[in-house]
DNA sequence: TCGCACTGCTAATCCGATTTAGCAAACCTG
DNA sequence: CAGGTTTGCTAAATCGGATTAGCAGTGCGA
């Protein structure tokens, strides 16, 4: 062991005064406790000399806030875009001093329930409920206790806690967009879900359900509706590629919404099978901005996940909770929406004359 | 806040003995210092029935144990790697009972201070320092007033600290071995890297000297000897695509080593764009297994990084130190190497006749 | 019957801070 | 100059356990 740390009692004894004066002095309260200048100054010297920083375990003990929160997340591993949410939250987080406890609970409630045992056990200040693919989720209990945020993630039961997830509906309406700015009107296909409102994967994707309303309501708006769509049980590039393949025998389409950056890989693999050049032939906008989108050729247009600003934000509205006077705790939680970002890139062209 | 943790005040209360008695039964130490079976089990049954825990931040302050180790990284979300390395300290440390704090540098050596600070204000019991793609660090002072180990790192100057890190010398021998089993014997060009002892990318890349020295080594024996090699500057696909370009410009290779899954990318589209297919005309053989492996089509075979497995056993390393009465501190840290397995798949075949 | 060892438990202290209650000295005030 | 107020600081309690020292009560031998 080092030199043993320093001490509050060490600062109180170099600077000639009582454990009590320098505590005052150090939580700043020493001007409205009227402790003298001469005694504050000796006090910050001593400090500052010893380079004292107070013991947060002893202060845990005594206050019991231990600026540390903990962030659970169903899967920390399976993608980069789990990484973002924590490095938002990780940032968000240390701007105020706080450093973050992290835990992966693979689904298992067990798992979830000694989890969040753990770090009630150390005294964490709030809690961050996070889900890899947005979803419902149900709430354990015992999470109330602690203030606590969902993060990706809506409660599957009616619930106090405050949900921070990304805009999908937006999402929806950007990817439409972009497509109708281009020019496209026709031979628009959706590859993923749809055409149809209810064309959705089993699991219940809050994905696929929002981007799917974003993206009909803005065709809708402008009088076009989607040629045909393909509803695929995993977004994973082997099934765009067999949902494309599939479309591709039978029709002609100009444009393809792919419902995840994934698909879409698949979807370039069956454009090229049958000869058709992306963008020139068809026109490809999909979502999630994940790395493979900016290796495609040509780079994918997408809209992006905001994983980072998803985690930064649990944070923030954590924190209102934390300052809050939790007499409040009647209702429903807020949900808080955070804007998915476009980034336009080659995969889009005006159609073909 | 909840009804009041329950304290252990409370089981000695409800059991009618003492918190003394009380602590010495939870603490298993009541057979030692000669508490009665009948004592021993109205503490035991009161505990169980007020659900009792002890509170962690209060046996920190007195033992100055916290359960709780700090993983200092100087990327987490730039890839999936880093979080395969942190699922696997996570699990490691859940099994025995301790949390993960985290912390990401971003190679910023003040912001590195203040992490390894607010840890030690935390009283961690260890600290993880690891970074995303092996090479060597400098160590922090002040890092070794607690047990720590460098994960997928080397110090850069002589220090006690163990390490924990990639056999990356023995990953080029199974990735050259993979080339020979499968009867290549010339035209074997490398991608990223040598064919010289000295032809590395700047930067100290641990990978590329060591996946280099093993492949060397490995064809050497077998009187082979790699037909040329690009150095890569950075191992994006983009650089890989336009090495493998200028490669195909000139010479007709039979197989490429690329030095890491990235760079195959691109080499598979040069190939593709001068109508050479994988495995039949060249075969392909890579390292990382990052995701896109085994969605390139062919699937890439490559030579796995070990992320999760490091994790595991850099928290391993860490328990034999925190284990360890410190006495021995002097010398040199241990170096382990963590094995890299070959992933099989599609990318390698019999030179054609 | 006294002293001693042993058995079985508890009182008191400590970890490092925060916080409440209070005390001595200086300063007014009438 | 007694009595009250202010000023400036400190003693002591507290958070929830772990740990050390020690205290009754019993049994036993001399």
């Amino acid at each position: 062991m080092s030199p043993r740390r320093v001490t509050l009692a060490d600062v109180a004894r170099t600077a000639g005064v009582s454990p009590t004066t320098a505590s005052l002095v150090l939580s700043g309260r020493g001007r409205e406790l009227r402790i003298s200048q001469d005694v504050e100054q000796r006090v910050l010297k001593a400090a500052a000399e010893l380079q004292y920083r107070p013991n947060i375990v002893s202060v845990g003990l005594r206050t019991g806030t231990t600026r540390t929160i903990g962030f659970i997340s169903d899967t920390v591993a399976t993608s980069r875009l789990a990484g973002d949410m924590i490095k938002g939250a990780l940032e968000a987080a240390r701007e105020r001093g706080f450093m973050l406890f992290i835990g992966e609970t693979e689904g298992d409630a067990e798992l979830e329930r000694l989890l969040l045992q753990a770090m009630h056990d150390r005294q964490v200040d709030g809690i961050i409920l996070a889900a890899m693919f947005t979803r419902t989720i149900r709430v354990p209990k015992g999470v109330t206790v602690t203030p606590a945020v969902l993060l990706n993630a809506l409660p599957k039961q009616p619930s106090p806690l405050p949900s921070v997830i990304p805009d999908e509906v937006e999402a929806g309406r950007a990817a439409a967009r972009a497509l109708l700015d281009a020019g496209h009107r026709e031979g628009i296909y959706l590859i993923g879900a749809g055409p149809g409102r209810r064309n959705v994967p089993a699991g219940g994707s809050v994905a696929a359900v929002e981007r799917l309303v974003g993206i009909r309501e803005v065709l809708a708006d402008a009088g076009v509706k989607p040629a045909g769509g393909r509803v695929c049980r995993d977004w994973q590039p082997e099934h765009g590629l067999a949902a494309t393949r599939e479309l591709l025998k039978k029709e002609r389409p100009r444009a393809l919404i792919c419902f995840n950056d994934r698909l879409a890989l698949g979807a370039y693999q069956a454009l090229d099978d049958f000869g058709l050049k992306v963008p020139a032939d068809v026109s490809v906008v999909a979502f999630d901005d994940h790395p493979i989108a900016s290796w495609m050729r040509p780079r994918l247009t997408t809209v992006a996940l905001p994983h980072y600003e998803l985690g930064r934000k649990a944070v923030d509205v954590l924190f209102t909770q934390i300052g809050r006077d939790r007499e409040d705790d009647g209702g429903e939680g807020e949900v808080h929406r955070v804007p998915m970002p476009i980034r336009l890139r080659e995969s889009i062209a005006p159609p073909a004359a």
